[in-house]
RNA sequence: GCGCCUGUAGCUCAGUGGAUGAGAGCACCGGACUUCGGAUCCGGGUGUCGGGGGUUCGAAUCCCUCCAGGCGCGCCA
């Protein structure tokens, strides 16, 4: 049990005890407001709870904090509790709380962090899901470390998690459209044609490449191949595994493996689009209104009703998600599904709820997370991304530059709701100072130690009393080390990987601190030395563990 | 026009109901080690938390309003 959990529930009885008729409002021990004062004064924990239920009773907050120290149940781990303030309720704890929390750090090892709070909830996570006409690039990768870190968060706190790609490969996708007659576009002017490049049509170097390479399988063979939409089709399967590959190995690149492909033709080819299409129809939440299918979204938050089916009989995006949405929820059985879009999706959302509504799915179990622009500087000059113009930055570049640990904490590092400036030359230059470095060279430290320390053999046998770790550096990383699991589940629960990154980086200057100020090998004082290397262990756990979460790595050497 | 995100130190950003301390990194200045890796540590901050109003015992945090930047609003995805 962690330790705010502990005092929840102390606090929770002495207040059911303070209770004097049944009248009086409950309190739910989960709900008691525990936090880290950020006056060191103020103890190390404090509740808020006596202010929280003052305004309810009508009594003074003071009053109350007095009376539910007074009925505090005993609990070694409590040196003192005082009431402060307006009437907050301190908590001065023994250290032993702390050596108790890396005991069983040291116990559960890679697991420490872990808890079953989720309860395996069985949740999809949807992310990247970029469209197979170009590689990842630095506009559309944002969602990739979010989403992969996600899925190792929910995972850290019990859930049952799949990671998905929704590959768009269908035919009825202008975007792939477009993309595949600018192929043939290139094709035919590769063969020495004059053509016209499509108006929208995708401008970058990668698509030269792709004509090419079918010329020099093909030859002339696709010469004749009509300029319309069933001719950009056929370039567009000429060229699709090669997207697909190139998509795949730039998430892997990433550090980032999907459990599934999930191809938006297959719900095509099994008439599953169709299907829901007409289930909507027959249940009345679709109708035909100028030779085209509508969805009643409006009836469900949406501004508008949308078209589900296009006057030309091809079903939209929407028609695809809607089936989509139905075989994860009904066919797959997720409990949950969370879709990690980017900006542009932004519109999308309340349509797409207004669709799982009339599909009768309890909208509480989709969430959407919209991450913000990500803007590229150069030279301090926003550049504007389009892959059509073929300006892009590809993400393969700016890990060839900084290395992928070092994007991925970069981009892990700001709130999805954040504007992102990914200012390659600051990347560049600070390379070498990156933070990533500073968490990764703790590490590597540790490490060391624990290396040199086998060496000459400074555990032996003995009993190991890590009560003797009572210096202020040692009680801080030990501090550390024990808030950990909760900022696990905070992080999971808020959906904020950025946490961690931060709370890396505050556990590697505790750990700097403590190395410069804690010799640990020290032959005159074995005993010290036994318990510390005990702290290096625990905390080299620590480190590893939210390194993993993050999908970086932990060097043993640099 | 409507909707959403953002506005915190020179720069990039955390903090999103708590306390007479609003923090970090970078940059800049000055210090520290004969032993575990100096990719380290220590010291140096007069910030209108975009402006204004409100709610509250308490507001960077919640509400209203205004301003600024970004994004979205298609029978594209």
């Amino acid at each position: 049990m962690i330790i705010e959990d502990r005092l929840r529930d102390l606090l929770r009885q002495a207040y059911a005890a303070m209770l004097t008729s049944p009248e009086q409002p409950d309190v739910v021990a989960g709900e008691i407001g525990i936090e880290t004062p950020n006056n060191p004064q103020h103890g190390d924990f404090a509740s808020n709870i006596a202010l929280q239920v003052g305004r309810e009773l009508g009594a003074n907050p003071r009053e109350i904090a007095q009376k539910l120290v007074a009925g505090l149940p005993d609990d070694p781990v409590i040196e003192r509790a005082e009431v402060a303030g307006p009437g907050f309720i301190n908590f001065h704890l023994s250290p032993h709380w702390l050596h108790d929390a890396l005991a069983e750090c040291l116990a559960q090892g890679e697991r420490y962090g872990r808890s079953d709070f989720g309860a395996g909830e069985k949740v999809q996570v949807e992310f990247v899901s970029a469209n197979p006409v170009g590689p990842i690039h630095i506009g559309n990768a944002r969602g990739g470390p979010f989403g992969d870190v996600l899925a190792n968060l929910l995972e850290a706190v019990g859930c049952e998690v799949q990671r998905e790609y929704y590959l768009n490969d269908a035919p009825t996708n202008t975007q792939l459209q477009i993309f595949g007659a600018s192929v043939q576009a290139r094709y035919r002017e590769l063969l020495g044609e004059a053509v016209d490049f499509p108006e929208e049509g995708y401008h970058g170097d990668y698509v030269v490449e792709l004509a090419q390479a079918i010329v020099a399988e093909y030859g002339e063979e696709y010469r004749d191949v009509p300029a319309d939409t069933d001719g950009a089709l056929v370039f567009f399967e000429l060229v699709k595994d090669k997207m697909v590959e190139q998509l795949r190995s730039d998430c892997s690149a990433l550090g980032i493996e999907f459990d599934e492909w999930f191809c938006e033709t297959d719900l095509h080819e099994q008439g599953l689009v169709r299907r829901q299409v007409d289930e909507l129809r027959e249940s009345g939440a679709a109708y035909e209104k100028d030779d085209a299918t509508w969805l009643r979204t409006g009836d469900f938050g949406d501004e508008e009703d949308r078209v589900i089916v296009r006057r030309d009989g091809a079903p939209t995006y929407i028609a695809s998600d809607i089936a989509y949405a139905a075989n994860k929820f009904y066919t797959r059985g997720f409990d949950r599904v969370i879709y990690v879009w980017g900006p542009d999706h932004f519109g999308y959302v309340p349509r797409m709820k207004a669709a799982l509504g009339a599909m009768g799915i309890d909208v509480g179990r989709a969430e959407f997370i919209i991450y913000q622009t990500v803007r590229f500087l150069e030279g301090g000059e926003p550049l504007r991304l389009s892959k059509r113009r073929g300006d892009i930055v590809t993400i393969r570049e700016i890990i060839d530059d900084i290395g992928r640990d070092a994007v991925r904490f970069f981009f892990l590092m700001r709130s999805v709701d954040a504007h992102l400036d990914f200012d390659l030359d600051l990347a560049r230059q600070q390379s070498a100072e990156n933070p990533v470095y500073y968490v990764q060279y703790a590490h590597t430290r540790l490490c060391g130690i624990l290396r040199e320390a086998e060496q000459a053999d400074y555990l032996g046998k003995e009993e190991v009393d890590i009560s003797l770790l009572t210096h202020p550096d040692e009680l801080t990383l030990l501090r550390k080390l024990a808030d950990y699991p909760a900022e696990v589940l905070h992080a999971a629960q808020q959906r904020a990987p950025h946490r961690l990154p931060h709370f890396a980086l505050e556990l590697a200057q505790t750990v700097h601190q403590f190395y410069t100020n804690c010799r640990v090998l020290d032959s005159g004082n074995p005993e010290t030395s036994r318990a510390r290397l005990k702290l290096v262990e625990g905390t080299r756990i620590v480190l590893r563990n939210i390194l993993g979460l993050m999908g970086i790595d932990a060097p043993e050497k640099m």
